[in-house]
DNA sequence: GTTCGTTTTGCACGCGCTTGCAAATATGCC
DNA sequence: GGCATATTTGCAAGCGCGTGCAAAACGAAC
């Protein structure tokens, strides 16, 4: 074990001739110390290297700082670009993230809130999976704020945040239309979440008003190879479809690449597509897809907001925030 | 602020009608407690939600378990990668990951490394920039356990992992000579990070040995963007090059869909492409790019058991890991 | 029942910090 | 200078926990 190696505040008291009090009022904002005092106390922690422990403040205040993020699948564009967001936002609001990594197995998300209690988080955002009811009752009885991002679950005291899944379906579904396609598709993972699921409604509802059907398959992840094995089912049906709509950008660059190396495709003329999410590689020329863009920059700020403002507000009210994904125009739809 | 919501162990020894001594050490492994109580109070506990305060504990303990991870350009696929199997295994080696963002400006590592010393974390692992020495020494003074990854600094006392980038380049050189490559170029961003470089070098290196001269062209960061400039600047030149190695995938996507699409090459017949990291586009049929394989795995391992295993072994000796980038042969080579 | 050796248990202290309170000091005004 | 008021300062308590130490309980052997 390591011994005691951490400049205390003590330490800098001694050598600044003051008292403890004196140190920790000056690393407190606002708290009463002269101008003297502090400039001696300043001097002598950076003579020393001294940090505040924020372990120690976190015990006293009943808040650490600390504020956790829950995902799986961490190393997914979508996940890190929102990933990254937070952090930043975080950062900036005096915040430090831990990160907890979930799997799909059972309890894994149940077992990672535990830890952010452990570690007495302030809050918790969720990017992935699903939590226990009891378990984040216990989160909210014992003062942690919770944020679910593109979770579909009542949890009154919790923030949800999602998009507008069902409108993106259906603002896409009249896109296809437009470029003059006959038979639409709909390439989904077999994860049912709800934002994937609200996709699939949505671009089915609108394509029925529309006096389309809609094919729909589902399989595996929500990944490449995905979109791969979707292609070849899809693309060798009796009546190919020519219209697209991936639930994901991976999916979408599996199912073009499918589409275009195996099937010999041409995108748009044969084949029109598009994804959701504007990973970076949409906009890569080799896929150059049409997509919806999931607002990160909005999202984290939103969570942000939440967690680290005003304390009293509205505590029991349930919170819900919709955003709405922007359509980004690239070339794997015919223009109208 | 929120008021003292969070169950005690205090609590929990009332309810298990026991001491709180008891209550502590029921959760400590190797503590001696008869399992009679040890019943009670495991009972207690879950009824009430209790969930030892890792805080206090890192207080007394001081060891908080907290390990800080510094990068910048988190949403990059090989970054997102090798942070992905970094939290994994410190989960498993029951640590729990911190999290800082850095950007590129002067003391943004200085200041997340702060941020690690204010959470008294047990180690830190760099994955980019370079820390001052006098704040990479307060942290070792600390007792604090530093891990550098693919930076070359000599600091004594830090664990330093790196590839063998030189040796790399140098088999690359090969692989496009028997290829029949007769012009040869190299494509780096402007960085000039010691990663980077040693690939350039080693290229170089081996491509003289081998009689021929290299082109090097460097340009902004290393990521889709810049690898079209490059691709620009190179396809233009008089004598244009045939066999090109990208100081990274990104680089090469970049550069393969700018040749492929602006000047209406085809690769490898035409033009050969090597990248270095193996992120997951590379593996896409859209690139099928032969590249070499960060070998996130190992490094991870590397650093975890290195921070969290023996503490007394050798703490002044300067550690240096050398691992292997493994050659994933694909199609965007001839084959020789 | 007594003795001795072995767990088990509770007490009390301290980890490094914040903060209410009262004493000490500075400031303003006549 | 004298007084009232405002500011600064140190003391001490306590946040939730781990752990050394001695007392208590237990178990075995006679």
């Amino acid at each position: 074990m390591p011994s005691k190696l951490f400049v205390s505040a003590q330490e800098v008291a001694e050598r600044a001739g003051v008292s403890r009090s004196a140190v920790s009022r000056t690393f407190t904002p606002g708290a009463s110390v002269s101008a003297d005092t502090r400039r001696r106390v300043l001097e002598a922690a950076e003579a020393l290297g001294y940090h505040v422990n924020h372990l120690a403040r976190g015990l006293m205040r009943n808040e650490s700082g600390i504020v956790c993020l829950i995902v799986s699948d961490v190393a997914t564009p979508y996940r890190s670009a929102l990933l990254r967001e937070l952090t930043i936002q975080l950062q900036n609001a005096g915040k430090v993230a831990m990160f907890v990594n979930t799997d799909r197995s059972d309890g894994s998300v149940d077992r990672a809130l535990q830890q952010a209690i452990r570690y007495r988080a302030d809050a918790s955002i969720i990017l992935s999976g699903l939590p226990d009811k009891s378990i984040t009752q216990l989160c909210l009885r014992s003062g942690q704020r919770l944020v679910l991002i593109n979770r579909d679950d009542d949890q009154p005291g919790t923030l949800k945040i999602n998009l507008d899944d069902y409108e993106s379906g259906g603002r896409i579904a009249t896109a296809f239309v437009r470029a003059g396609c006959r038979t639409l598709a709909f390439a989904n993972s077999e994860a049912r979440t709800p934002s994937l699921m609200g996709r699939e409604r949505g671009f089915i509802a609108a394509a029925e008003t529309l006096g389309l059907e809609v094919v729909v398959e589902r399989y595996g992840s929500t990944g490449y190879e995905a979109g791969r094995v979707l292609a070849q089912r899809m693309l060798t049906r009796a009546e190919r479809p020519d219209g697209v709509f991936c639930a994901t950008d991976l999916l979408a660059c599996g199912f073009m690449d499918a589409a275009r190396h195996q099937f010999g495709l041409s995108i748009p003329d044969q084949l029109c597509v598009a994804g959701f999410d504007d990973i970076e590689q949409a906009s890569w020329s080799s896929f150059d897809l049409t997509t919806f863009a999931q607002p990160v920059t909005a999202i984290a700020s939103q969570a942000v907001k939440w967690l680290a403002g005003g304390r009293e507000d509205e505590p029991e009210e349930a919170h819900s925030i919709t955003l709405k994904a922007e359509l980004i125009w690239r070339g794997s739809i015919r223009k109208g």
